[in-house]
DNA sequence: ACGCTTATTGATAATGATTGTCAAAACCAG
DNA sequence: CTGGTTTTGACAATCATTATCAATAAGCGT
């Protein structure tokens, strides 16, 4: 059975309350510095869970920790992220969607998931980039 | 100055031979197991050169790791890839690409790269799997 | 061909994120 | 409250990758 510990519920609001991505490490920091004794090994299991039933995204970041994000849809979607700020936007892609099962598919793979994120830099970065 | 190494040239032959993605450690063993005495920090090194000069592709697999890939196509394309067997299959994407940059210029991003790519089970893995 | 300067190598230590372990503590149904 | 399990958390273990640094070897000028 699944139970409920203020310890899932801490990561749960810790992770609503952050703007875009944080990897585990960061979030259990913060945690920390907001006074709870939570263990970091658990943050790792909550965020798994959170990540595994949907709640949480995850990615990769390009150096290879694992970042995580909640969800603001329920349903599946991706990312829009800037390079520069983190700035993150969910996109909606149906067309990408039915593109990947397409492809997979046709090429007799199955149980299909997909990678599909977007990096560039934001409007404001994109400002300050070109007047640096 | 850059200097021509028998290790790097190894490194890219082996790359080159390689089906698919390959980690850095898988590559080193493969090197090893031919007799080659080569050391895996040189692996690495030669492996993120290759990558930086454009020569290779590298993506990050769902469980952390960095894999490379020899270019074969110069143009931009994506990957199907096989969780279990490793087995790549470079796709094109038109249509990826243009919902990338439409999606990039409607929210204002600029200077948009897309992370494509799609994880499943190839025909082989998903007969073994469903045998098991 | 020779030596010199300096990039490169490679064995190993260091790092850093993540996962495994397991006894103690917490949860929830009855 | 009590029993049966799940969950926690401190810490060890793992694993990929990076840093260290003395020894080696590339490529230049001669």
């Amino acid at each position: 059975m699944k139970r409920n510990t203020w310890q899932r519920e801490a990561v749960r609001e810790a992770l609503d309350a952050t703007e875009g991505f944080i990897s585990a490490q960061a979030l259990h920091s913060t945690l920390h510095a907001s006074g709870s004794p939570i263990g970091l090994a658990t943050v790792y299991r909550a965020l798994g869970d959170l990540a595994t039933s949907g709640e949480a995204d995850s990615l990769q970041s390009p150096d290879g920790e694992s970042l995580y994000r909640a969800c603001t849809t329920t349903g599946h979607h991706h990312h829009l992220i800037c390079r520069n700020c983190g700035l993150t936007v969910e996109i909606a892609a149906d067309e990408v969607e039915s593109w990947a099962k397409r492809v997979a598919a046709r090429n007799g793979f199955t149980q299909a998931a997909h990678v599909v994120d977007v990096f560039g830099l934001c409007e404001n970065c994109t400002r300050l980039a070109a007047g640096e």
